[in-house]
DNA sequence: TTGACATATCGATAAATCTAGATATACAAT
DNA sequence: ATTGTATATCTAGATTTATCGATATGTCAA
C-alpha cells in the first residue's frame, strides 16, 4: 500500500464523492447494472457512464479518476462487454482504516 | 473538519514523516524541549528548527508545512519566546480515524 | 537600542495536477 | 464490413503545489 497515492486520490472532492456514492450504489445509481446480464454478478459495480453522469465531469476525466483510484487500491473493476464496472475494494479500504488508526 | 485539506496535508512524504516523528518526539528529537523552561510544559512539542534539521528541507518549507498541517487540524502549536513548538493534535487525529472508518 | 537568533511570510520558478477535447480501442449490432 | 457506443489514452493549456532564497517580524541578551 502506498499511503501517499491513497491520500492523493482522496484529495479531490469529486473522487471523494465517487467513493461515497459507491458505498450505496443502488441508492445513487438507480439504473445500476442495467447492462449486466443476470448471470454475471458483480455486486456494487457501476459503469463509467453512470458515474460520469452523476459526477458531471468529462468522460476522460472520470475515466482517469477511476483509474487513479484503482491504482491506489481504493477501487476494483471488471470489464463486461463494452462496459467497465467499478466498485469499492472493501477489503483494501478496511486495511486502510486500520493503517490510519495505527500509523497516522 | 475539511477532509480534503487533511488528505492534501498527508499527500507528501516529508509531512507524513513529520507526523510520524511527532508520535515519539523523545525518540526522534533527542534534544527536544531544550529551550523550554521547566515551568512550561508542552508535552511532545518540538521546535521548528529541530524539525527542519531532521526533515532536511529549507526553513521556509518546513515552516509552511507545519502551518499547513496545523490549518488542516493535524498539529497544534504554542510560541514560547522565540521558539514555536509544534505537536500532534491527538484529539483531532482520533476523530479523524473515526471519520475514516465510518465515512471512507 | 542594537545585534543575534527563531520563525513567518513573500516572491519566484519549476514541477505536478487538473481537466477538457480529440483520438484510439474494444466490443456490439446491423 | 460498417456503424454506433462505452471506455481508455493522448495532448495540451490552465491551475495548483513544491520549494527555495530573501526579507520581515518578534524575541532575547548584552
Amino acid at each position: 500500500m502506498e499511503p501517499i497515492d491513497v491520500f492523493k486520490a482522496l484529495s479531490n472532492e469529486t473522487r471523494l464523492n465517487i467513493l461515497e456514492w459507491l458505498k450505496e450504489p443502488e441508492k445513487h445509481f438507480p439504473k445500476q447494472g442495467a447492462h449486466l446480464p443476470k448471470e454475471v454478478s458483480y455486486k456494487g459495480g457501476v459503469c463509467v457512464g453512470d458515474i460520469q453522469e452523476k459526477a458531471k465531469v468529462s468522460q476522460s476525466t472520470v475515466s482517469s479518476y477511476l483509474n487513479m483510484m484503482q491504482r491506489a487500491g481504493l477501487l476494483e473493476s471488471i470489464r463486461h462487454g463494452q462496459w467497465t464496472y467499478y466498485r469499492r475494494n472493501e477489503e483494501f479500504i478496511l486495511q486502510l482504516a486500520k493503517y490510519f488508526k495505527t500509523e497516522i
